[in-house]
DNA sequence: TAAATTGTACAGTTTATTCTGTACGAATTA
DNA sequence: TAATTCGTACAGAATAAACTGTACAATTTA
């Protein structure tokens, strides 16, 4: 049996290859379509995205433009097809991590511009009647931001290394 | 007025905190309860934090049990209390990273595992019925694991010079 | 031993998320 | 211009997750 054997694998990997996505915080649905999209050499539709995992159209739609958004499939043009076509970037572990850490510095960075803007309404209040306490486990937690943020930072540079090398 | 000034920050710090608890995959109750033992110098028992979070004895426990699970929280113990008590581990940036890297070196190990499984079956294809793409992209899906695990075990060598310095 | 108190399992409810079908503006085709 | 066809906004239905109150075993107190 030629073609079960192989449609057999194939559903494996999409399966266990899915599983890897979804711990990049997509949701399930986003993560099987990311992963039918890479596991085709062919760009597709919406209706065969459809098709392919038994969704509504709409459903597609939002799926592959978050993945749009977060750079993890690409849309395409091919002459004479009307319909939008869409693909998947190949190069995984680049986009994928780009996306990733990208998340990962703006949060640390948002953060750390609110505690800071705390910080600064500490120091109104007069000094006799500071919360020392207080003070004292903010600046722990603004520490705790500022290592997050070199953690981050350090492994981007890592990151580039890996799929340079 | 001293004590609604000190409390209006310490619900801002709690927030924000609470925040960047979440991006370590906590539900957002999980990274109350743990921001709550956090700022509180004492320990505290499920039915204190029932009584600040003002969310039930149920829900304390299961949170509180999730949090000891990934080693953010330990329970003391306290002569003449009968009731357990809970306390955040203080070192924050090494218990979160410990937790948080474990979870993916584990994850990209397995998913590693699953596909070197799958990738025996295809040898046991006669070679004239393979789908060559297939195994073409399976490889390159087993690179990607590869790089994912490698990208985090380097990671967790930064972690550990962060910590320590 | 009896009474009281603790933590949690469980089932049911509430809340949030995901998903679908219809409808419609924009673009293409006839 | 009229008729299709596309992608998506929107509202409601289906599904999943979070949360609660009751009940109970285990432990402590009297």
């Amino acid at each position: 049996m030629l073609n079960s054997s192989n449609e057999t694998i194939k559903n494996g990997i999409l399966l266990e290859f899915a599983k890897t996505i979804e711990l990049f915080e997509l949701s399930p649905l986003e993560a099987r379509v990311f992963t039918i999209l890479y596991m085709e050499a062919q760009p597709l539709t919406l209706d065969e995205l459809s098709e392919a995992l038994g969704k509504s159209k709409t459903s597609m739609s939002n799926s592959v433009r978050s993945l749009v958004d977060l750079n993890l499939v690409k849309r395409v043009w091919k002459k004479g097809v009307r319909k939008d076509l869409y693909q998947a970037n190949s190069q995984l572990f680049k986009h994928f991590m780009n996306s990733y850490l990208k998340k990962w510095l703006d949060a640390t960075s948002d953060r750390k511009d609110a505690l800071l803007e705390i910080q600064g309404q500490i120091e109104q209040i007069t000094t006799d009647e500071r919360n020392r306490d207080l003070e004292k486990r903010l600046l722990q937690i603004m520490q705790f931001h500022k290592q997050l943020e070199e953690f981050f930072y350090e492994a981007s540079q890592i990151k580039k290394d890996d799929y340079r090398g």
